[in-house]
DNA sequence: TGGTGTGAAACTTTTCACAGCT
DNA sequence: AGCTGTGAAAAGTTTCACACCA
C-alpha cells in the first residue's frame, strides 16, 4: 500500500471509524473487529475493511485490529497529529455556537478567532474569544497560521469572506451559509446546509407517505 | 418520466437548484439555461440536465427552463408543498442556534417545540418557543403533527433521544450529536457531524502540504 | 442557432466471496 | 476456527457527445 490515493468515501468515513475507537481506548478494549467497529460506526464490515485496507495492512487475520494501534494511523492519515487552528466569520447564533462547542477543540480544531463586520459586535466577548473587526483577517491569519476558515454569515457576505479568507492565505474553508461560493482550484471547500439537510428528510418523508398510500390501494 | 425514482445524488440536489431559482425568480429573471443554473449550483451543466430529467421534461430546446414553473415542480417534487413541523432535542449551544434560524422556517419547517432534560431550562423562553421536558415529547408530536426531530444532545444522550423520538411517532431525524444512532427501518436519518467536517478538511489540507513538500523535492 | 434530453462510456463506490494467515 | 485483505462483480454516479427540436 505505497500509493498515497484514498478514495474521497473512505476519508469521509475515517473520522467515524476514529471516533468509535477512541471510544473502545476509553473503555479498555485493546483489540477488535470489523465486524464490530463496523456496529460502532454505523456502515457494513466488508466497508470498514476495505477502507482500512486503503491505510495499510494494520490488522490480523483471524484476530482483528489493535485499537491503539489503528487509532494511531488513522490519527496520522488524517493528519490530526498536528493542531489545525480555525478562524469563525460571522458571530450570530451559529457562530456562538460553533465557538463555544467543545468537539472541535477536543479534536484538535482550535478556535482562535471570531471575526464580524458588525462594529457594535466587535470587542464583545465570546468565550475566551474577543470578536474582531474582519479587517482583522489577514492580520490573523498570519499571527496564528490558520488552516482553515469557518463561514457562518448570512448568504450574502459568504462569497466576499470566502475572497477575504484566500486573500489571507486560508486554504481550507467550511461554509454553513446558504449560498454557493466560487474560490481558486487550490482551496478546499464543504458545505453545511442546515435547510437543505431537512429538505432532503422531507423528500423521503413525502416518499413514505406517497408509498403508504398506494399500498392502502388510494 | 412516470417512474418515481430519484437517485439519491439528484434528491441532495434539488434543494440547491431550487435556492439559486428562488433566486432568480426574485430578481425577475422568467427563463434560464443548465449553463445559468448550473453556475449558481456550483455544478456542471450536463448534471443540472441529467438531474432535472428525473422530474420531467420540463425545458424548452432552444431556449431553456421557465424558471417559475421549474420552482413550481421542483417543490411538488421535494414535497415542499406542506409544511413539515420540527421538534428540536437539546436546548445547547447548538439547539439556541437552530431553534433561532430564519432559514427553516423560511423554507417551511417551522420549529414547533425544543424540549431538555435539564430541569433547570425546562421553562425558560427561547424566541417565541418555551422550554419544555423530553417527557412532553409523545404529547407535543401528537399534537403538533411533528414530521422531523432534530436532535442537538450530547452524544451520551442522542440513542436514548432517538429512541424516544422513534417511540413518540416520528419517522424523520437529524442527526447533530457525534454519535451513531440505531433506529428501525422505516425511520430516516441524517447526520451531520462538525468536527468530522473538520477532520475531512484537515486531511486535504494536509495532503497539500505533503505534495508541496515533494514538489519542492523534499 | 442554441439548448434540452438522453443513451452510452467512464469513473467511483459498494458489496460479494473466498484465499490466506494466525 | 476465525477474521483480514482483496480481486472481481454489481450498483450508483458523473461525464460525454449528439440527435432532436423550438
Amino acid at each position: 500500500m505505497t500509493d498515497r490515493a484514498i478514495p474521497e468515501a473512505t476519508v469521509a468515513r475515517l473520522p467515524v471509524y476514529l471516533r468509535a475507537l477512541v471510544e473502545m481506548a476509553e473503555a479498555s478494549v485493546g483489540t477488535t473487529s470489523s465486524g464490530e467497529l463496523a456496529l460502532a460506526a454505523g456502515v457494513n464490515s466488508a466497508k470498514v475493511r476495505k477502507d482500512l485496507s486503503y491505510l495499510g495492512s494494520y490488522g490480523t487475520r483471524g484476530v482483528g485490529y489493535d485499537v491503539a494501534y489503528l487509532i494511531h494511523q488513522v490519527r496520522r492519515e488524517l493528519g490530526l497529529t498536528q493542531h489545525w487552528p480555525v478562524l469563525i466569520a460571522g458571530a450570530g447564533n451559529l457562530g456562538h455556537a460553533l465557538a463555544n462547542y467543545k468537539g472541535f477543540s477536543e479534536r484538535g480544531f482550535g478556535i482562535v478567532a471570531l471575526v464580524d463586520n458588525d462594529p457594535a459586535k466587535v470587542g464583545t466577548r465570546v468565550g475566551r474569544l474577543r470578536i474582531e473587526p474582519v479587517e482583522a483577517m489577514e492580520r490573523i491569519v498570519r499571527r496564528e497560521e490558520v488552516a482553515i476558515g469557518v463561514i457562518c454569515t448570512p448568504a450574502g457576505s459568504a462569497q466576499s469572506v470566502a475572497e477575504r479568507m484566500v486573500a489571507a492565505g486560508i486554504r481550507s474553508i467550511l461554509n454553513f451559509a446558504p449560498a454557493v461560493i466560487v474560490v481558486p482550484e487550490h482551496v478546499s471547500v464543504r458545505k453545511v446546509d442546515l435547510a437543505i439537510e431537512l429538505q432532503i428528510l422531507g423528500y423521503y418523508e413525502q416518499r413514505k407517505a406517497v408509498l403508504a398510500d398506494l399500498a392502502v390501494g388510494h
